[in-house]
DNA sequence: CCAATTATGGACTGATCAGTCAAAAAAGGA
DNA sequence: TCCTTTTTTGACTGATCAGTCCATAATTGG
């Protein structure tokens, strides 16, 4: 019926996503945007609606996937310790240019706070899957006698995600993979049984 | 000799300080600047250089007074424990409004990462500090039998720091007070002595 | 009271910002 | 082949960006 797209509409997000995650959304220009996506300017605003909405896809699908990552992590061990520790230690790239960007997530919220409502409400909706996870992840280590038994679940798993946005942010700021590997592992130390 | 300045320059800073502290440096425009400092635009520009000069001065204001704050904090206490305690309370102000600006450093480490070499040192330089002085915390209160005697002290001390800064961002992020005092007091609880 | 020096106010700069417009191009269906 | 629909291209918009220029004002030393 009528022309077709020339470019992949997944691989100019993916391009996207890299531009606002590492520099943000307000450093971001929307000259950057399609030189990196590789499109022009009207597929640009035809395809995503503009530079806001295309921040918020961009971070959807940011969160999207980076949280399927952290669950499989987390899950996939068969003790519960061990899942806490994946979960730390798979926020570290061993890949310094990598590493150096931090999570896009902690960006967004070190960036505009609780100033955009879509922004909050997206971001709530992540942590409580995450955090009820780990919460389900504690328990079942305090029942092994993998975890102190005197943790409440949900406040230690409030205390990992405050870990997993530190390390994050250390990482961003230039913190060493060797660095940030001992400390996951000496915080998810922490919760062990005496 | 000359024409007197009919500003108060700390006072300008410190609006200054105020602007970048809650939208950052890219957000930030020099007309907000100079609406906020009160000051004309030629003002602005003699005295303090341009919009990065004055970020920089900026920044390091806030954190000069931030680890002033921080270190009186950690170290009035008797008991090491509480000490680390005061320190990690002392960073949730219970205004909200107060709160929900996280921290201008933690901020700042977001917005740029490893990207501006002078912002890396100066953070460097305030982390070392405070770092140092954690784990001095720390070593006391080993041999006074409050902390667990295995633990590295600056292990320990660079644990606390990442939990500074996830308490800071979770801060940013709307996050209550009372949770995140008791996210405050579960941290220091975990280096207890068992 | 004048000269030298610095501060101030307001207009101004070229550059870049996000976003739009209009015309050409590419496809399938009639 | 021609018509409808959508994409593409590149020029264009007014707004805002950071920073400058210049004329005037205020101050102190001579």
């Amino acid at each position: 019926m009528a022309r077709p797209r020339e470019f992949d509409r997944d691989a100019a997000l993916a391009a996207a996503i890299n531009v606002f995650w590492s520099k943000g959304f307000a450093a971001t220009s929307t000259e950057d945007l399609v030189r990196a996506m590789g499109i022009g300017r009207q597929s640009f605003y035809n395809t995503f609606g503009d530079k806001r909405r295309l921040y918020l896809e961009a971070l959807q699908a940011y969160q999207q996937n980076a949280t399927s990552c952290h669950l499989g992590r987390l899950t996939s061990p068969v003790s519960p310790l061990a899942g806490l520790l994946d979960l730390l230690v798979g926020l570290i790239p061993d890949d310094d240019s990598l590493r150096c960007k931090g999570c896009m997530g902690t960006g967004s919220v070190g960036e505009f706070g609780t100033t955009d409502p879509e922004l909050v409400e997206m971001r709530e909706r992540m942590i409580a899957v995450v955090s009820a996870k780990i919460a389900e992840r504690i328990e079942e280590g305090q029942s092994l006698g993998e975890i102190d038994a005197d943790l409440d679940p949900k406040q230690a798993a409030a205390f990992v995600q405050i870990t997993m946005t530190g390390l994050q942010l250390a990482a961003r700021g230039g913190a060493g993979a060797q660095e940030l590997h001992a400390l996951a592992a000496f915080a998810v130390e922490r919760l062990k049984a005496k």
